[in-house]
DNA sequence: CTTGTGTCTGTTTTT
DNA sequence: CAGACACAAG
């Protein structure tokens, strides 16, 4: 035990050993709070205060809660098996397996991710003819999302005004539907166990009583619902219910514009009159300048719970900002700044390229690739959203559960089989009429529809027949070859890289298998052993009957069913091509949590970061703030910032002024990089500017100048540069027309709009940087 | 029923 | 600039 509470410092220590009550922490970036956490389960187990079994761990991704568990098993000799550690989703899936009938709902129900949840909306609106130009599908999955996550169903939201009012039905609509076919989205995982666990006492006081402490992570992103389903675990306001265990911080909330709702912290501490607060302000992970700078940006926001970071490091390195003529200089210089670093023995997994939107990656992706240095992007398509991966997905979705339209209508005609537009009409008419999904309304359509449906209807049954014995596996690859799906891909002249996708999912099923715990030979399918078990009551204690939860995963869910929720829960991480040292590229949301000795933040332009679209929902500015506050904390060693005069978006050049978060910064913990060449240039009638003594530290800046040449224009003043006027403040040279003494300046000047004024008569100072 | 062309529309992201 | 999507012609 000495061991576990070793190197722990005196906060990380109390929070650790804090008595079995509700308590909150406040845990700065980088003070250790992934160690808290797992450190006081660990402890509490250890110290026999709970058994492995009374621990409710949650989390937000799958990365997470694998990181707890990696570390879990590290600390402590007995097997984490017990312990229910996972996301909100996963532990809720898990909750509904095992009570399906109570949930009312299939044991084989299928999860939708956003995706599928989309497709279905679009296929109401179809059905039901509504205007989606009136009501964008996106907006109606919005609404229907919303709704739920403030744990509300159609018939408990009072409408205003018609458009609302249509929403609603359409949004009782899409539970019926879903309802048919015996799917769930992921916000209905919640709010269905929440649901359950409200109305059923016995199963919830079961659970209570079970789970003596829960534990949870990024606690600022939980939004209503979370919250509430955390309330009711707990047994908030009844006797007997566990601790509540909450880490987070509110400087680090992100994710408002999902629902996230950062009052929660507060109003955890007023309802559960939280005694126990503790505030983690030790950094072990950047050095002075970059805290300072951290520090400094943040206390411009004002609704804060107040917390300091510091650090015993020194200062370190200065934050480099460099502002570049263009997009692909920037690109370029964060090319060069890497090289040198690499060239230092850095190695390149420690060096990230951070950026506001997914859009900004290209051009430096580019440069990198030009320059020959491997990099790795993260985000963008994961393995099981990619568009032959899912087809697969669906046939496995029809064998397990065929009344899954979603899945249906994916494959029907997928390789192509006949079945066209018209014949999908009909069906649809026969399953509306009927009620009843499309696959059981095959055998209603008639004629040559009903010919080739019915042929596709074999073909699924067919599968199911035939790899009824096999074990997971085998079943994937089996289903591959009778879908057709590797014939189709074989004749198709770019499909090798799809084949190899397809055949892929036999690995990860193989894999799944083995981690899962399944037994490597167990029939896939529920076999009727387990569908005895699971969903039947057991008598606790006192004599009440409930069903438990505690039952190995195996008994539960069938290996099909557990595979394909895997799929949609985890879309698996990108493929893990974890192998290569190479360069992390990344967008500032899925940087959070990480840490790098070296970071750029790039693109730190007014309009993008912070975006645009943020300034004008309230909050939003200050959201940005903690989105710029999780980048330059990411950074251990070295920070840099960049932005560009001029950047190609949607296909035009656009002049946005550097970020306003630059005047947040301690001057005296930046220094300001820019080519040495462009200061001569202007050299004429130029104030001395901040960085005329730098020494740049990039040497290949000539080419840079020649770009700047050529578009200088009228009377020696250029497309992108800064400037500023008496009246309108700071802004940007966006166009300049006409020549010597007619030349006429369009300039961007922010929140005083677009101005156009001549170059001989406007007063304008030329801003050094 | 398939294939090609044109229009539109562009944050952030996990589950 | 590019991807998604709708619609029209083969």
């Amino acid at each position: 035990m000495q061991n576990l509470l070793h190197n722990l410092n005196p906060e990380q220590l109390a929070a650790v050993t804090l008595p079995p009550q509700s308590a909150l922490i406040l845990a700065g970036a980088g003070s250790g709070k992934t160690r808290v956490l797992t450190t006081r389960i660990a402890w509490l187990i250890q110290t026999g205060q709970v058994s492995p079994a009374g621990i409710l761990a949650v989390t937000f991704t799958n990365k997470a809660a694998k990181e707890m568990m990696t570390r879990l098993s590290a600390m402590l000799p007995i097997n984490t098996r017990g312990m229910w550690i996972g996301t909100f989703h996963g532990l809720c899936n898990r909750l509904l397996r095992t009570h399906y009938r109570d949930a009312a709902l299939p044991q084989t129900f299928q999860i939708l991710d956003s995706q599928d949840q989309l497709s279905v909306i679009k296929r109401l609106l179809k059905a039901n003819n509504v205007d989606d130009e009136k009501f964008p599908p996106k907006e109606v999955q919005y609404f229907i999302n919303g709704a739920k996550e403030q744990g509300l169903r159609a018939n408990k939201i009072d409408p205003y005004g018609p458009d609302e009012r249509k929403k609603v039905e359409l949004y009782q609509l899409y539970d019926d539907q879903c309802q048919r076919e015996g799917v769930v989205d992921f916000a209905e995982l919640l709010l269905r166990t929440y649901e359950l666990l409200s109305r059923n006492q016995p199963l919830r006081e079961h659970y209570q009583q079970r789970f003596k402490h829960i534990l949870v992570d990024e606690f600022q992103d939980t939004n209503n619902l979370q919250y509430n389903w955390l309330k009711l675990m707990a047994g908030h306001g009844s006797q007997g219910g566990g601790a509540l265990f909450a880490v987070g911080d509110d400087d680090q909330s992100i994710y408002a514009f999902r629902g996230a709702n950062v009052g929660n912290m507060s109003a955890f501490e007023r309802e559960f009159k939280v005694q126990n607060l503790i505030k983690l302000e030790q950094n072990y992970r950047s050095h002075g300048h970059i805290l300072d700078a951290a520090n400094m940006l943040i206390a411009n926001n004002s609704k804060r719970l107040g917390k300091n970071l510091r650090t015993d490091a020194g200062h370190g390195e200065p934050v480099r900002v460099y502002e570049a003529s263009s997009d692909l200089a920037e690109a370029q210089w964060i090319i060069e700044e890497s090289k040198n670093l690499i060239a230092d023995g850095v190695s390149r997994s420690e060096i990230a390229v951070l950026y506001r939107s997914n859009a900004q990656s290209r051009v430096i992706e580019h440069a990198l690739f030009s320059a020959g240095i491997p990099y790795h992007v993260y985000g963008g398509l994961r393995y099981f959203q990619r568009a032959e991966v899912k087809h697969a997905i669906a046939y496995l979705q029809l064998m397990d559960n065929p009344h899954n339209d979603s899945a249906f209508l994916r494959v029907v005609n997928f390789p192509t089989r006949g079945i066209g537009l018209r014949s999908i009409e009909q069906l649809q008419a026969a399953a509306e009429q009927h009620g009843i999904s499309l696959y059981a309304a095959v055998p209603y359509v008639a004629g040559k529809a009903g010919t080739s449906l019915g042929g596709f209807v074999r073909l699924i049954e067919g599968a199911r027949f035939e790899t009824q014995q096999m074990a997971l596996p085998e079943l994937v690859r089996v289903t591959l070859e009778m879908s057709g799906l590797l014939t189709h891909y074989q004749t198709e002249k770019e499909g090798a890289d799809r084949i190899e996708n397809l055949e892929q999912m036999v690995s990860a099923a193989t894999q799944f298998v083995s981690e899962e715990g399944y037994g490597q030979g167990a029939p896939a399918h529920m076999g009727p052993k387990a569908q005895a078990q699971a969903g039947d009551a057991i008598v606790n204690a006192d004599g009440v009957e409930i069903y438990d939860a505690d039952a190995p995963l195996p008994t539960v869910m069938s290996p099909l069913s557990a595979f394909l929720s895997h799929a949609s829960l985890e879309a698996g991480d990108n493929q893990a091509q974890a192998g290569q040292d190479a360069l992390q590229m990344m967008t500032v949301h899925s940087a959070k949590g990480l840490e790098f000795d070296n970071v750029f933040i790039t693109g730190l332009e007014e309009g993008l970061f912070p975006h645009e679209s943020s300034s004008r929902e309230d909050g939003g500015i200050e959201e940005e703030r903690r989105l710029m506050y999780v980048a330059i904390t990411r950074a251990r060693k070295r920070l840099y910032m960049s932005f560009a005069q001029t950047r190609m978006l949607h296909g035009q050049t656009r002049y946005n002024m550097k970020s306003r978060f630059f005047d947040e910064l301690p001057e005296e913990s930046l220094k300001w990089l820019s080519p040495k060449v462009q200061s001569h240039w202007f050299a004429s009638n130029n104030r001395k500017s901040a960085w005329d003594d730098v020494v740049p530290l990039v040497g290949s800046d000539n080419a840079i100048a020649q770009k700047i040449a050529q578009k200088s224009a009228g009377a020696g003043w250029r497309i992108g540069e800064s400037v500023a006027h008496g009246k309108f403040g700071e802004g940007v040279i966006v166009n300049i027309e006409g020549s010597g003494g007619n030349a006429r300046a369009q300039i961007n000047f922010g929140s005083h709009g677009m101005k156009v004024l001549d170059l001989s008569v406007a007063k304008l100072e030329r801003l050094g940087r």
